[in-house]
DNA sequence: CGGAATCCAGTGGGATACTG
DNA sequence: CAGTATCCCACTGGATTCCG
């Protein structure tokens, strides 16, 4: 089911959820701070992100792909086939909030450290 | 365990992820959307959130104090004794992030829809 | 009034093994 | 290479009850 899906099954929609419903999971804003960059083969994603399992990484794009926030493209005249994975245009609209929240984090680190 | 701690404790650190720990949980967001109108007591809270219950509200407000996010003030003066939450400065400096994303999950919501 | 304690169900995510 | 299938555990959040 689509983070959309959740939302709208169960009477209000509040579109602060729906936008943390897309970008929660283990591995999905690292792997979208990734894509930021272009385009990448899932073992190239793969290599990126120490501690992550093959199995996590599919189920992780498997729903931002259902969420509609990045694309994935299969080469089949490849051998062995290559399955690449880019950001749509609505994940690329994503980029300004995921930098801001990004920012913001760095701040609130630095702050509590301080203490 | 504070949001900070849950990060810092297992090697990497992305900022990001710190923030969305932050934000993530039943009913935070809506929470911090109406603590951003100014300070409300704990039943005034509850009666604008149909559907959650008092220990479910009383957990989320614990965990965004211990995070430094809202603060809570007690009137020992007052019979019953009256409670209130409000925004530090920190959860302050969270309101444009948390009005970009409501916006853009609105849009988002909107483009889907349309489909 | 504003919680805390206890119990319980559903789910996110880890380990491991198998496949087109 | 790029995934699926299974099993399992820990944690989030719900229901209910009790307390200062």
């Amino acid at each position: 089911m689509t983070a959309l899906e959740m939302q709208t099954r169960h009477g209000e929609v509040c579109p602060l959820d729906t936008t943390l419903k897309i970008l929660v999971g283990k591995w999905k804003s690292i792997i979208l701070c990734r894509l930021t960059a272009g385009e990448l083969r899932f073992t190239e994603l793969l290599n990126t992100l120490p501690g992550c399992t093959r199995r996590m990484l599919a189920l992780q794009l498997q729903e931002l792909s259902q969420d509609q926030i990045i694309i994935k493209t299969v080469d089949l005249t490849a051998s062995p086939i290559k399955t690449s994975y880019r950001l749509t245009a609505l994940g690329t609209s994503l980029i300004p909030i995921i930098q801001a929240m990004d920012a913001w984090g760095a701040t609130y680190i630095k702050t509590l450290s301080s203490n």
